[in-house]
RNA sequence: GCCUCUCUGGCGGAAUUGGUAGACGCGACGGAUUCAAAAUCCGUUUCUGGCAACAGAGUGCCGGUUCGAGUCCGGCGAGAGGCACCA
């Protein structure tokens, strides 16, 4: 009777087996050797307190990846760290009194003893939180390089305001008019902030994401349109009337749509423009309408639903191609953050437009006719007035009623209303982007303090880099809504750095974004710049795609600012060569009657029924959605590895689903994973503990084998693991079938099986290699050898195809040619009633792969 | 509205240069073992017809290219994600 394979018994005594030996130290160059170094890095977890199945599938990737680069033979740096600052642990402060540092710390302890568990290949020697004064002091001191150079400014702008969290939230942070963590509806406020200049990289991160092959498209694709390059004019219209002051010029717009410049019937301002407010002052109607557009823009989400409003400034500008007057409006859909905050609108061409000008009566002149053939499906129905259409028409057409530019195509008629403009010097082409400098103040305490001082002699004074790290105060209350650092007693009261005097300290800290931009960095090395530019950039990122364009956006901005202000040898800028976005972990949601929802623990299938173990009462099956606290239909990583194993957990959010997307973990599932750990156990057992001799001649088992480990190798490359364990499974299948060949042969297939193992399973792996008496830890041992020449076919089946349908098949010998492959084929038996005695028009024999006879 | 992606058995999914559709796993069914059950092992499992050999249909829908299409092209539909008053 074969034994049973006790993970409960192994794990704990492979991983401090591995500890003992620093196993996962990453090797210094010098050491290494002329070895290829592999950058291997998840995304680091924020430390909750528990570790969720997400993460166990987030990092039994980068496992997967790290163990296989060191088997293949590269120097691997593997590292985990926190990224631990950000509100969690205010609330914890607010809700329980405990201090955020303590709290965070005593997170960190719990989910490392979580993690441990799980036998990752990682280099724990590296490890350390963003809120070590240590790591932030150095944030601190990159903050102030970047100021020095230019990077960082202060401006006052409406920003985005959590009013639960009590801060400030980059555009990026806010989702659908919410923000990402608190769900709250943003509103609108004008603050005095810090600001880092991303939009000085937009052209160099827009360019550059697209040449990173080994990122997803999609993740490519978001962030460039986030970015949002677009092309057009830049112009100014001059007065027709009165000219207000510092606005003699005219007023500048800018527009992606020069070629419609003949269809203007207006130019509009933002109501935020300098312009509206400056014609605000002592005009209440005005002042009035403006309050009014505030109000709409107090939600985002409302903006979505609000109507059209519009105020006639009585101002007039000239056309500068017709010399017509254009009246200038104050719209609320014009945007004061994007081009210049004016635009000039062509109502027959713009939606926004269009609905302006109906709503206010205002002309609408159309200059693009469509194509007889656009015309004839229905994109344009009448030509000729404006006053027919029904909607703006923004397809392809050629220009008319537009003087110089008639009959031209849209794209080439642009080019000739720029150069135009151009010619009269009132204006240029320009290139505008959506993307806005990175707002990065937070006014919260649990983050890093901006090192600036404001003294009432010298004004902004950042801190000398002497006396860095800007440390948190410890003793800081929670009880005053608002930011504690600003009511702390004595924190923020200092002596200016430069004049002596009495200054006080900037009470914002840094959005927590920063921590993430630069951690990778750190890990590479403490201090050492060569050290740095030998691991950099990450060779593989693990992480959720919910950071496409936040953390992945910041961090590409963060490593192109390191390196112009000569903190980080990193030619390209690009921190992430790789980049690998896993789905998520979901599971089924129960429901009992009465609404609650109930926790899989709690319910259990009976028959085709679900029902509540404790009453019997049956439950309603829900969607399959990502485990999440509210919907309870988590399950708990540690009760899974007391239950199963690691191995087995790691074994089943790899199996079944391609990597990025979402697996459904279940029952059956896990059990499937965990029977398999003892199919592979078994064919161990049965095996002598010491080589029997050279395995022999091209048999059905070693073919499997030598196939397997090649199959393997290319599914891990590819990150195709689910690909990969199935081919596990074939491969056991084919070992115990061929469990009547020779003992060599058996051996050498459960040898090479141990050495392909540990990426997915490594204590199992370990014990087995141990079992059959391996040398050393399979986990540094070198991935097998195949032999090329087992993993092709002497003879191989190839199927026959009569006029494209399967009729027959013939074995025929590898090296056979087209011409002996067509006569077996024709002899074939099963063939010749599909055939008939016809003669074929046509055989098309493709060598090892089909044959296909036309009748 | 714009952009991107996805659509294959009861389920997750294989088939990655256009070449045997359904690998592998889950579930289900049948059998062995057992006093019985669990566990384990062995088999069957795309659908329709047929005792069977076999035949027909089949990768969201319609059409095209090709000796041959899940794969390529055109159109349509459904779902997911991202962006969204960005001129």
């Amino acid at each position: 009777m074969a034994s049973k394979y006790d993970p409960q018994e192994a794990e704990p005594k492979w991983r401090q087996a591995w500890a003992d030996a620093e196993l996962f130290r990453a090797k210094t160059p010098l050491e290494a050797g002329g070895a290829p170094k592999a950058y291997v890095l998840e995304m680091f977890p924020y430390p909750s307190g528990r570790l969720h199945m997400g993460h166990v599938r987030n990092y039994a990737m980068g496992d997967v990846v790290a163990r296989h680069k060191k088997a293949k033979g590269y120097n691997v740096l593997h590292p985990m760290g926190w990224d631990a600052f950000g509100m969690p642990a205010e609330n914890a402060a607010m809700e329980r009194g405990v201090h955020p540092g303590e709290w965070t710390y005593q997170n960190i302890a719990a989910m490392k003893a979580q993690f441990e568990k799980l036998g990752l290949s990682l280099d724990w020697s590296r490890e350390f939180a963003t809120c070590d004064p240590d790591y932030y002091g150095e944030q601190q001191r990159l903050f102030l390089k970047f100021m020095e150079k230019g990077l960082v400014y202060q401006k006052k702008a409406k920003v985005n305001w959590d009013p639960v969290d009590n801060t400030v939230l980059a555009n990026e942070q806010v989702v659908d008019g919410k923000g990402w963590r608190s769900g709250a509806a943003v509103e609108q406020r004008e603050l005095v902030q810090w600001f880092f200049r991303i939009t000085d990289y937009a052209e160099d991160l827009l360019e550059e994401v697209q040449k990173l092959e080994r990122w997803p498209e999609k993740v490519r694709t978001m962030q460039a349109n986030w970015i949002g390059r677009s092309e057009g004019l830049q112009m100014r219209f001059e007065w027709a009337s009165d000219e207000p002051d510092g606005y003699e010029d005219g007023v500048e717009i800018f527009t992606t749509r020069p070629d419609t410049l003949f269809g203007a019937s207006f130019v509009a301002l933002s109501p935020d423009h300098p312009l509206t407010i400056e014609l605000a002052e002592g005009n209440s109607e005005l002042q009035a309408f403006r309050a009014k557009c505030a109000q709409i823009g107090t939600s985002e989400a409302d903006i979505e639903k609000a109507p059209k409003m519009g105020f006639d400034t009585g101002l007039k500008v000239q056309h500068s191609f017709t010399g017509q007057t254009l009246p200038v409006w104050i719209a609320n859909f014009v945007l004061m953050g994007y081009g210049t905050g004016a635009i000039f609108a062509c109502p027959a061409h713009d939606q926004r437009d269009f609905d302006f000008a109906r709503k206010y009566d205002l002309p609408i002149l159309p200059v693009v006719k469509p194509s007889d053939k656009d015309a004839a499906e229905g994109l344009w129905v009448r030509s000729g007035l404006g006053d027919d259409m029904d909607a703006a028409y923004t397809g392809p057409g050629v220009i008319m009623n537009s003087d110089f530019l008639d009959t031209l195509e849209i794209g080439p008629a642009k080019t000739a209303a720029i150069a135009r403009i151009e010619e009269l010097a009132l204006g240029e082409g320009t290139t505008n982007y959506r993307l806005r400098d990175w707002g990065v103040s937070r006014q919260r305490y649990w983050g890093c303090p901006i090192p600036v001082v404001y003294c009432e002699e010298c004004g902004i004074v950042p801190v000398p880099e002497a006396d860095l790290p800007v440390k948190l105060p410890d003793d800081v209350s929670f009880q005053l809504p608002g930011n504690p650092l600003a009511h702390h007693p004595t924190w923020k009261h200092c002596t200016c750095p430069e004049c002596g005097g009495p200054a006080t300290r900037e009470t914002d800290t840094l959005d927590t974004f920063n921590d993430s931009s630069w951690y990778f960095a750190r890990f590479a090395s403490v201090d050492d710049p060569a050290e740095r530019a030998y691991w950099l950039p990450v060779d593989q990122y693990v992480g959720g795609v919910e950071h496409a364009v936040l953390h992945l956006l910041y961090a590409r901005f963060f490593t192109r600012a390191m390196r112009d202000v000569g903190e980080l040898d990193l030619p390209s800028g690009e921190p992430f060569a790789g980049l690998f976005t896993q789905g998520m972990v979901t599971h089924e949601t129960y429901q009992s009657k009465d609404g609650k929802w109930l926790e899989p623990a709690a319910v259990e299938r009976r028959g085709d029924e679900v029902v509540e173990i404790t009453t019997g009462d049956p439950v309603e099956v829900g969607d399959i959605v990502k485990m999440s606290k509210s919907k309870k239909n988590v399950v708990d990583p540690d009760e899974i590895i007391a239950t199963f194993g690691a191995d087995t957990a790691r074994w089943f959010v790899l199996s079944d689903s391609p990597p990025e997307r979402d697996i459904e973990w279940t029952q059956a599932g896990a059990e499937g994973a965990a029977r398999f750990v003892q199919r592979v156990w078994a064919v161990f057992d049965e095996l002598p503990n010491t080589k029997p001799g050279a395995p022999e001649g091209k048999t059905d088992l070693r073919q499997a084998s030598h196939k397997a480990v090649a199959a393997i190798d290319k599914a891990i490359e590819e990150f195709r693991f689910n690909a990969a364990i199935a081919e596990f499974y074939t491969w056991l299948n084919a070992i115990k079938k061929g469990a009547g060949e020779s003992e060599t042969n058996r051996y050498e297939a459960a040898s090479m099986l141990a050495r392909c193992l540990p990426p997915f399973m490594p204590h199992l792996a370990e014990t087995c290699w141990a079992r059959i008496g391996g040398v050393g830890f399979v986990s540094e041992t070198a991935w097998p050898e195949i032999d090329a020449a087992l993993t092709v076919d002497d003879t191989v089946t190839l199927p026959i195809q009569v006029n494209g349908k399967r009729r027959a098949e013939i074995a025929v010998s590898k090296t056979a040619s087209k011409d002996e492959i067509e006569q077996i084929a024709m002899a074939a038996p099963d063939l010749q009633s599909h055939i008939e005695g016809k003669m074929p028009k046509k055989i098309i024999v493709v060598p090892g792969r089909i044959v296909n006879i036309v009748v």
